[in-house]
DNA sequence: CTGCTTGCAAATCTTTTGCATTGAA
DNA sequence: TTCAATGCAAAAGATTTGCAAGCAG
């Protein structure tokens, strides 16, 4: 068995849920992928995993702090969160909804450091979304920003 | 005619839409509000528009950079973005649920826009949520971070 | 005028639920 | 063995679409 999966393993009991294989399947389409939405991940679990399963696994892997949601356009993907990936960021395209992951910037990090201590505040994690148009979509004619 | 009026039919006019009384309508009940899903909003504009022209306007407001959305709690919720309102971050008690507004930072915003440079997009909004534990909650005696 | 917008109603997509059955611990 | 977890089918919600009629430019 593989580190992360031991990782899972450890996350799901610690929260009291037991190790399934419908559960481990969920998991290993969600390792090393992009956003993904359910839509996606129910199709690609089609044939191995009932729909509702699905959905209800991502519900407790959220609440586990194992995947995260993040919204793009008007739905959202879900994600691995930083435990089992690097942190980074997001940027997303208003017009076509191409998605874009930005590495963890440690200014950034630092900053957010510098105005949480001012308030006494122990920070433990953060999400920075950003929104802009991507560099084909600032080309279209009939578009003007 | 208002001022955020004003700026909004610039904006429709920008992205090539036109600016109609449903569209305005749409505006007004974002004014002033905080972030509402859109149930609400449907609810709200109910007798006056309906829903798909709602979820039409919401569309193209988010695609031209007048309405956000936002994740609170389980599901989405849309404001009016940046431009209509002042910019800031938000800073919550993992504990308490306490909620701390952040003013807008100038060493953040610029190190996005370095950022987003190297990809040659063009952003318009952002936003970042910073989650930790309040300077009250951090002395709870039975409760180790 | 002319083409973009709207309302309406129906269609589609997304997510959840009830229940009998299966499987992990 | 026991109770949580699954698949299946159906319900409930959320969002989108086609089309005729109405308005902005």
């Amino acid at each position: 068995m593989d580190k992360p999966y031991i990782l899972l393993a450890d996350i799901l009991k610690r929260h009291g849920y037991s190790i399934t294989k419908p559960r481990q399947t969920v998991f290993t389409l969600l390792i090393n992928q992009e956003p993904q939405s359910m839509y996606t991940l129910t199709s690609r679990a089609k044939g191995k995993i009932d729909r509702a399963s699905v959905y209800r696994t991502i519900r407790i892997f959220e609440e586990a702090g194992i995947v995260q949601r993040i919204y793009i356009g008007w739905k959202y993907k879900v994600e691995l969160t930083d435990i089992f990936s690097r942190h980074h960021h997001h940027l997303s395209c208003l017009r076509c909804h191409k998605l874009l992951a930005l590495p963890e910037d440690n200014t950034i990090e630092k900053r957010i450091t510098v105005l949480t201590n001012k308030h006494h505040w122990v920070v433990t994690n953060h999400q920075l979304e950003v929104q802009g148009y991507c560099e084909h979509c600032q080309k279209i004619e009939s578009f003007n920003l």
